[in-house]
DNA sequence: AGCACGCCGACT
DNA sequence: GTCGGCGTGCTC
């Protein structure tokens, strides 16, 4: 890494001018140099950020990379606007990160940037339009450009959006630029910083009324007020001043006064006038809400002891150490013990967690443990609450992260641990938008930079880091043992061939399957089901033609919604309504095919009318809150059947389920992709460990399949990860896939299927001229061939990890990839370039 | 990515 | 004859 790029201090010639390299969030492969104003030359920090002019008439936020005094040649340098910090908001080693990140997966810094920062962080400007106060009226105006300008004439300023609500004229952005043409008014961009700092409004007593002797007049003049009399009651009840004068510094809350049916807020207005009460405005943190009660004792069992002891043992000479712990094992207790380690010998720690998981006990559990000094980082939170935790951090308020996948752009100055919790959730690999990055794998570099250590920990690791852990890369730790001695669930296969040919299935489920759940209802205890499969069914058939509901814009069928009444296209979105009749031969008999977690919540309805159905997928947890309801309805058992796909496989207490169902586990194990198997046995696997034991008893847990005798079953069934491994993994050897070799997949989209498969067999054959064969695969179409209208070919190049400059090849693909981009040709064609693709 | 500049069809 | 369609190319 070239070093000036991290200085940041300047020693600099007081007359040199200063030019500042910076990183704008747009797609160009390059940075901008402008110019510092000279003002501003001593104030100026590589990681602070400016506001620039890009362009004609764009203002937006940039990011110091890089301060020297070279003029560039060629062109004149435009000074910044404005800078926004006196301190680096932007660390000098997220800098180098992001330079890394934008060479390591093909994008442009600027893309890293624009998914690092918060947006609250990036500033933009919105033009605004002004009357002219010098505007003489010695134009011709045409009338409509006369009522407009009488109306911008009423206002300061207003934005283009403004001006639209205000005016019923059409073509407004036509008027004004025809307006500043002649003039009449002005344009400006405004900039708007969009963070705020979240302020309550409080009240106190005025210093007047701080003692005891003066309340107790004041409440004695009172009486023949109740209501105020009230209200000062109820201040001291909250803030007791009598016993501590001091304690009113603080005041109360207004919204107190303001609760509903009650109308104190008006008696407060009044002694607020009266200057009994005064207001006052508090900013306060966004988690003040969150429990919080730190330094809860964390005791190790015997299995969780020798776990960290083991994996502090390996960071002697290793950076990254597997942590390879059954569901039940208690990593969580190890995570905590090694966090708090490192928080006290000083440096900062982040704790990744995929997005589902995050919601949930873990990180009330942690919480407990480690107070407000944890800040917490999730896409659900808003957009101040995010920049919040980034200014934390730097102020050293937080020095403990827990997030999800972008938590790994927090400004970290001095990292010692990096955990990655169930490192094989692919979740943690961004698809859209560029840069297409793996969280875990960017934390393992990351950590590198700062000299820090990383535990990766999962029940089902990926076949990527279990193989780095056979080999001196990372250290291995494992811990078998189910926490408290709970014992493994017992599973069941059941035949649905069998079942079928006996005409015992009902619908989706099977007799035996039934059986249990119905025991279960019996004896209130609890039953998840899963499968993998959103809505009510995959697609709609006529039964007569066989006519199948399909996209408009994409090539998959529309997936059927009963509450919604309507189908939904899962890839692009389109909706439409059921047809009563199939539109391509008029008959009635339209029906539903396959299965989804709607369909099997409806018929669970009929099956068990007196149950507690609830359903969990992406459809049910949309709103903030939702997916936490239902955990927490679960936990409290007022559900008795909870059916979801994969998002139920996280953070449910399995000690009270005692029945695990599991449905189309062929459609996993046999799904067209070289992962399929490692998936497979991961997404049973941590279903099953949702079940757990009752009364002493172990949970049962029920597959549904055509072949009982798969063998991915039985490695399931016996809990040997280890021989799942050793079987995918010489199949991966054999054919040239991950860990042996990188893959790198570039999607070719044009909205014609000719000119996609054009470009892409010509990409294919520049590759192939340079790389050989073996390492090209396609092009071919993926499986859903046409998403929104555009046609898709798949280019698969395998790159071997031990032969193969990785880097050069990176540039020679992207050489190509631009080839092909700007081949005459081949116009409007889109590649996605996707390094280490999922 | 935006955003402006530039060259060809349906409207006052 | 103009508005406005979106193709093309640039941004310090």
């Amino acid at each position: 890494m070239n070093p000036t790029f991290i200085q940041d201090s300047l020693p600099f010639e007081e007359e040199a001018t200063v030019f500042a390299d910076l990183i704008l969030p747009v797609p160009v492969p390059r940075l901008f140099t402008y110019r510092i104003p000279r003002v501003l030359s001593g104030l100026v920090k590589i990681g602070a950020r400016v506001i620039v002019q890009f362009g004609k008439n764009r203002v937006i936020t940039a990011i110091i990379a890089k301060l020297h005094t070279s003029p560039p040649s060629g062109y004149q340098a435009k000074y910044i606007m404005e800078l926004l910090d006196e301190e680096p908001l932007v660390m000098p080693s997220q800098i180098e990160l992001f330079r890394w990140m934008s060479e390591y997966y093909l994008c442009t810094i600027g893309e890293v940037m624009n998914v690092a920062l918060p947006s609250g962080l990036k500033i933009t400007s919105q033009s605004k339009v002004q009357y002219n106060p010098d505007f003489a009226y010695d134009q011709l105006l045409t009338e409509q450009e006369n009522i407009l300008l009488e109306e911008i004439k009423k206002h300061q300023a207003l934005s283009y959006d403004e001006i639209g609500r205000l005016v019923e004229q059409a073509n407004v952005p036509a008027l004004i630029k025809s307006l500043v043409g002649k003039r009449a008014v002005i344009l400006f961009e405004q900039v708007k910083e969009r963070y705020k700092p979240k302020v309550v409004r409080k009240v106190r007593l005025t210093a007047a009324y701080e003692h005891d002797e003066a309340l107790l007049n004041l409440l004695k003049n009172l009486e023949k007020q109740p209501k105020q009399q009230e209200v000062v009651m109820r201040y001291l009840s909250y803030i007791p001043v009598q016993n501590n004068p001091a304690l009113n510094q603080k005041g109360l809350e207004k919204s107190v006064f303001a609760q509903e049916g009650e109308r104190l807020d008006s008696s407060l207005k009044t002694l607020i006038k009266n200057q009994v009460f005064e207001q006052f405005e508090f900013t306060v943190s966004r988690f003040a809400d969150l429990p919080n009660s730190p330094a809860a004792e964390v005791n190790l069992s015997v299995s969780q002891q020798k776990a960290s002891r083991q994996i502090q043992d390996h960071f002697q000479d290793k950076e990254v150490v597997l942590l390879h712990g059954i569901t039940g094992s208690g990593k969580t207790e190890v995570y905590i013990h090694l966090i708090k380690q490192a928080l006290e010998s000083g440096t900062q720690v982040l704790f990744l967690l995929p997005e589902i998981a995050l919601t949930t006990q873990i990180v009330v559990r942690l919480r407990k443990v480690f107070g407000d000094e944890m800040g917490i980082y999730h896409s659900k939170f808003s957009d101040n609450e995010r920049v919040e935790v980034w200014k934390g951090i730097i102020e050293g308020k937080f020095r403990f992260v827990v997030g999800v996948r972008s938590a790994i752009f927090l400004p970290f100055t001095d990292l010692g641990l990096i955990i990655v919790d169930e490192e094989h959730e692919t979740s943690y690999k961004q698809y859209d938008p560029a840069p297409r990055y793996h969280a875990r794998d960017v934390a393992v570099v990351m950590a590198y930079m700062h000299h820090a250590k990383v535990v990766l920990g999962s029940a089902t690791p990926s076949l990527e880091s279990y193989f780095h852990a056979q080999s001196v890369r990372y250290g291995l730790v494992e811990m078998f043992e189910r926490y408290g001695a709970a014992a493994l669930p017992e599973f069941i296969l059941i035949d649905t061939k069998l079942e079928k040919k006996q005409r015992k299935m009902k619908n989706e489920f099977s007799s035996v399957l039934l059986d249990y759940m119905e025991h279960n209802l019996k004896h209130s205890e609890q039953t998840i089901l899963f499968q993998n499969r959103r809505g009510y069914s995959p697609y709609i058939q006529c039964d007569e033609c066989s006519w199948i509901a399909h996209c408009p814009n994409c090539d998959v069928s529309l997936t059927y919604h009963l509450k919604a009444a309507e189908m939904r296209c899962h890839y692009c979105g389109h909706k439409e309504p059921v047809p009563r009749t199939c539109p391509n031969c008029g008959s009635p008999k339209v029906k539903t095919m396959g299965f989804g977690t709607e369909k099997i919540e409806d018929e669970l309805h009929l099956i068990f009318p007196e149950a507690r159905v609830q359903r969990m997928d992406m459809d049910t947890t949309r709103a903030k809150n939702a997916y936490q309801q239902i955990i927490q309805d679960f936990e409290n058992e007022q559900i008795d059947i909870l059916v979801g796909t994969q998002m139920i496989s996280k953070g449910l207490d399995f000690d009270k389920v005692s029945v695990v169902g599991i449905f189309d586990a062929d459609r996993m194990i046999h799904f067209p992709e070289f992962r399929a198997s490692e998936r497979a046995f991961q997404m049973i696997t941590q279903v099953s460990g949702r079940a757990g034991r009752r009364a002493g008893k172990p949970g049962k847990v029920l597959i549904q399949t055509h072949n009982p005798h798969q063998e991915l079953l039985r490695w399931v069934i016996e809990n040997d990860y280890r021989r799942m491994y050793d079987t995918e993994i010489v199949e991966r050897e054999q054919y040239g896939y991950p860990p042996f070799t990188r893959l790198i997949k570039l999607i070719v989209k044009h909205a014609e299927r000719d000119v996609s498969q054009r470009a892409a067999q010509a990409l294919a054959q520049k590759l192939l001229d340079e790389l050989g064969q073996s390492r090209i695969l396609g092009p071919e179409p993926p499986l859903v061939e046409r998403v929104r209208n555009q046609f898709l070919f798949e280019v698969l190049i395998k790159l071997e990890r031990e032969k193969i400059n990785f880097k050069a090849a990176k540039t020679f693909i992207q050489e190509k990839v631009t080839d092909i981009l700007t081949d005459k040709t081949l116009k409007n064609v889109q590649i996605v370039v996707d390094v280490d693709c999922m």
